[in-house]
DNA sequence: CAAAATATTTTGACAAATCAAAAAATAAAG
DNA sequence: CTTTATTTTTTGATTTGTCAAAATATTTTG
């Protein structure tokens, strides 16, 4: 029996919340999920128990839940889809970076398999999306490489922008103004820990000051590895 | 407050069927609307009453449903993105008009009114979708112009294929293998009422017998009008 | 036009997904 | 190490969409 959309979006949250978890914890927190999902604690806890009944995920009631196998790879098929459809909707249909994930989220439910295939198959069988994430492969494989972000890379060198952590459309907009969405250059000058904040100079030499929450999210690598 | 895709395929259902309607008759009978739908009688009952109460149709107990001016709107909208689709990943995406309807009838429910403008922009605002079915305008009006069919066009008389009215993915694919498909240029040759056949000559001069229901659903147009 | 056949509606039940609020367990603080 | 705060689970209800089968209408037929 195929999943529903809802099953689907608890799978793909599970898989997202554990992909950002830290290394010692290995179980999501019920809370988080809920929260995640915009749902009520106790609706998470009902359906977690039928995930789990169904063998998609493992739960451990007071401590949280995590994929199994078969719920990871299934998890990792819709963040596939996913991620494919943005990158169609960017590349084929000329729609901004910007707005295309709540687009892909109702369309990640609708898209078959078949559709999936021609559209990795039109895009040249990519690796990342928009936003710079990874897409999971047809076999529910995803490249697990990690970046430096702005609070971590070294200072003074030359960046590219390989990822944002955030779909929030302001923010990515804001990104676009800046020039600092995913392929530009740019060099984080200083940080300023009192401040909490971040300043990066951009492609135009411009100088941009990011809060450390906001700069966290922006991902990066050395421009000449 | 959106329609459900449930919703959206009820107004579907009773706006085909309206448009195949007897002239004399307006009411859609609960039967033909609950088979159409794949429910059972009282499913359509129920739900039909739902949608009276939204005032999406009129609803006559044991007579049968009509939509009102609302829902004949809403239900033209959804034939619209069907149809768009349908177009699109035939146009676009290079798949084969044989198989595109029951995708369509997934992504339908799914796709945006930005990125529905954005296909029909595209594809030069198209006015049929691959089956010749005519596809509404963004105000839910649909042009009814009406063709002939195998049955009622005249003989020995060359004719282009405009529309096929079925879905089935087996008879679609014999046309194709037949070259009956919408644009090709076919000729009746005769009609038999006792053997309930008709006899087709396609472009490639080969004959074809269909009989009298598959005939029925091939509609044509004179190929110089 | 009464009897049989057909179509439609009603009834009672169920599954999926949700919430609010009460109850229970766990974690944090004094 | 008890009390308080937080998180999680339970409980009872609700909505949407569905079915099977009984009850009721309508239509057809002899």
């Amino acid at each position: 029996m195929l999943p529903s959309s809802t099953v689907e979006n608890y799978l793909k949250s599970i898989y997202v919340a554990q992909l950002g978890l830290d290394d010692n914890q290995v179980l999501v927190p019920m809370g988080q999920l809920a929260s995640s999902l915009n749902v009520a604690p106790g609706t998470a806890t009902t359906m977690v128990k039928a995930l789990s009944d169904s063998g998609l995920v493992d739960y451990e009631p007071y401590a949280g839940v995590r994929l199994t196998d078969a719920g990871a790879k299934l998890a990792a098929l819709v963040l596939r889809r996913h991620r494919l459809v943005e990158l169609f909707l960017v590349q084929v249909m000329g729609m901004s970076w910007t707005e295309v994930h709540d687009e892909a989220e109702n369309l990640e439910h609708a898209v078959s398999d078949r559709l999936i295939e021609r559209i990795d198959e039109l895009l040249g069988r990519p690796s990342v999306d928009p936003h710079g994430d990874p897409i999971p492969d047809s076999m529910g494989a995803i490249s697990r490489h990690h970046h430096q972000d702005l609070l971590t890379c070294p200072l003074q060198e030359p960046m590219n922008v390989t990822r944002v952590i955030d779909q929030d459309i302001k923010f990515l907009q804001f990104l676009e103004a800046q020039n600092l969405k995913p392929g530009q250059s740019i060099r984080v000058e200083t940080r300023d820990a009192i401040a909490d904040s971040v300043t990066v100079i951009n492609a135009e030499d411009r100088q941009i000051t990011l809060g450390t929450a906001a700069a966290s999210k922006l991902l990066v690598e050395p421009k000449r590895p």
